[in-house]
DNA sequence: AGCAGGTGTTTTACCCGTGAAATTACTGCG
DNA sequence: CGCAGTAATTTCACGGGTAAAACACCTGCT
């Protein structure tokens, strides 16, 4: 979440930058390479035609995982607003929930990629609807643990299987090996971006 | 950028629901998987202890599309703040750009899948910059036309290289081969995203 | 001609997230 | 003990996005 709002609402992505392979890749052998019917592969056909001498290579990865991105969490909303919830507030009860145990602001602003400040306003909000209760520690009175209620519990646990139902479905776009295919590049994309990631802020 | 702000700012994939595969797929034979070693393979994990009759493999895609656009997105932005643009104002100006022609703010909303409001307001501060400038239309005086300066033109291709450069170092995190890999699965599932999207409204 | 209905754009009111400052509290050291 | 330094959280001011309402204008029908 705290990523530059690759999820919340509006979505980002749109007409960014997409570059086409480096040589390898995507092509299937018949004539239009089956995945490019995209949004993203127009774009990227304008700016090769203003700007022949750019590789255009990057665009067509980034650009379709913030696509990708935009699409798939718009589709996620839709079950949860029929809860009453925003993806950010899933986020916070869903952590608690999956850690097990009452978190800390701080904690609970680190596992949902959100800034502190954020974190204190949602916090609030799910108090009042009776979602989650906080008390201060006992020792160390600056910070407080935030716990699930019961009724907290029962709604993620509530809306949990639903939500999965629904990006299993959206998903099925894409045959069983090949879901796993892409996780597994993109886990690999991942693991790498997070770990040598503050390296390349220029 | 329409789409609910995969991209802009705090970004938001966090805590993500993510599924491991329907059984094929990541495993590279070695004890982890390889790419498993990213924030989203922990947060399955936990949510598998939790609710283990759960199927958690749509979460292992979605969470990490989420996740790498989040991360993405944040990298991308270093250059352009650089040049005093936000993301949404350079993908404004980039549809003008790719485009070739001046574009109405109805045409300027769907190319970077924004509001109309927002590119109301977009276009009103990159006019106070003086990097785009709007006319009426003479037969339908509903309609504006907004199109690039040549500042505005400048300033994009100025941006453009380096950007596609920024994002080939980041990108550089997969060799060649993957990237295509990555490009064309991505693809496959966009185009059919976008194909019968509304479909899945319920 | 005149108006009902539709379309393109802007305005309005509001929500939500952020960074920086403020607040409150702990800790180690002289 | 008392204070400088640091840490956790909240408050503040603001920017930017949205949906819905308001506008302005066109078009087709009678």
């Amino acid at each position: 979440m705290t990523a530059p709002q690759v999820a919340r609402a509006g979505s980002t992505a749109g007409a960014d930058t997409a570059r086409t392979g480096t040589g390898t890749g995507a092509g299937e052998g018949t004539g239009t390479p089956a995945a490019a019917r995209d949004t993203v592969a127009g774009v990227v056909r304008q700016w090769r035609e203003v700007h022949p001498e750019l590789d255009t290579g990057p665009m067509e990865v980034i650009g379709r995982v913030n696509r990708c991105a935009a699409l798939l969490q718009q589709a996620e909303d839709a079950p949860l607003r029929r809860a009453g919830l925003s993806r950010a507030e899933f986020d916070l009860l869903g952590a608690l929930r999956r850690t097990g145990h009452e978190l800390t602001p701080g904690e609970l602003a680190r596992e949902t990629f959100s800034s502190g400040a954020a974190v204190t306003k949602r916090v609030k909000q799910l108090t009042e609807r009776g979602l989650v209760e906080r008390r201060g520690d006992t020792r160390d009175r600056r910070v407080a643990h935030v716990r699930l209620t019961e009724a907290g519990r029962a709604l993620v646990d509530g809306i949990l299987p639903e939500q999965l139902a629904y990006e299993k479905a959206v998903l099925s776009a894409l045959d069983g090996d090949r879901q796993g295919e892409l996780a597994g590049l993109l886990g690999e994309l991942l693991s790498r971006l997070e770990g040598h990631m503050q390296g390349l802020r220029r």
